[in-house]
DNA sequence: GTCTATAGTTTGATAGAC
DNA sequence: GTCTATCAAACTATAGAC
């Protein structure tokens, strides 16, 4: 593991994160992250040769991201409902940094216009995601203090794609439409 | 109204939709359009002069099929649960038509890139569809055919960014993917 | 090791041919 | 009225300067 990662590139994938998440993959260029940066646009790619590995290489971070988090002592001595309530913040964060949708709201639509090795880590950020927070239902509803009908797996990939979509519809519409879904989703997996 | 609308520009916006449902707004262009059509793509311009013509003309045309749909005595004169699985059976369609997604799902990523006619044609079109799955929604649960916490403008909202959502998953997984989020969805709102 | 000059495509769009 | 030749700008990427 490298000690010090050279800058530039972190601010690149910083900024290219951002682009994609506000603009989407094929709404951002080179040029873009070259001007925020004061230099010109060939100089990204030494950091990274081909569009491809930039959008590879952010796809990838938020897996290691991801396998972190999941891993991280303050969040596996959470309640259920408590690390439920810590995934919900992260779409919150979104949402209030520049209406950002997340990674997989922001990939699908144009998934088919994307090159394989970014479709292949999507996909396996997307299930490793939705692993946890089927395993994170199913201790919820086993301790009483989640209800939801079916398979947790089911249950998971519909809360996640429910939450992916609430976030197209704040940047639609506005803030409020987000809150109507995501108040709705909340107070269906509490007891009454 | 027009008794014969000229094929070619039907012909035009019908690829075009196509393109925007299976690609993306940014990942379309004139060309893949006149390709398809043996033409050049100035060609297009003639009938479309500029690419946010288009695409408002995609989304104007989906809302006037809205409109109507919405007002067929076939469609006024079912349940509200069949007027629900009328809408249901929309998205199937979509999932069967080369993983299109729907369009508020297809543009809703690259939204902030998009022209200004183009948002708010967008914006109208969900806000109508909103509309009325709410209506339905307030009869089935007055007539006990349907269960839902909160109010139905909520239910509505969440249901339709579910179905969005779901579709873009189908594109990423598969159709198994799919069906899990739908039939979660559908046996939710129906009565134990 | 890091960046710039430059190339080769593709884009959306205009002017003008038929 | 319909389409083509052509353009200017933006794109991703390579080769080579410092």
């Amino acid at each position: 593991m490298p000690t010090a990662v050279p800058d530039t590139r972190t601010r690149i994938l910083d900024l290219a994160e951002q682009l994609l998440l506000t603009r989407g993959f094929n709404a951002f260029s080179y040029q873009h992250i070259a001007r925020e940066l004061g230099v010109k646009p060939a100089a990204i790619h030494y950091h990274y040769p081909t569009k491809e590995d930039l959008g590879t290489a952010i796809i990838g971070r938020q897996r290691r991201r991801l396998g972190k988090w999941r891993g991280l002592p303050r969040l596996t001595e959470l309640s259920p409902v408590a690390q439920l309530d810590a995934l919900l913040e992260v779409y919150l964060t979104h949402l209030r940094q520049e209406q950002r949708v997340c990674l997989f709201g922001s990939l699908a639509a144009d998934f088919r216009t994307l090159p394989e090795p970014m479709q292949r880590e999507l996909r396996l950020f997307n299930r490793e995601l939705t692993a946890w927070l089927a395993e994170v239902l199913t201790a919820g509803r086993t301790a009483g203090a989640l209800v939801f009908r079916g398979e947790p797996v089911a249950k998971a990939a519909q809360v996640l794609t429910t939450l992916a979509g609430a976030l197209q519809v704040a940047r639609v519409h506005d803030e409020h439409q987000f809150y109507l879904i995501f108040d709705q989703l909340r107070s269906e997996l509490l007891p009454e």
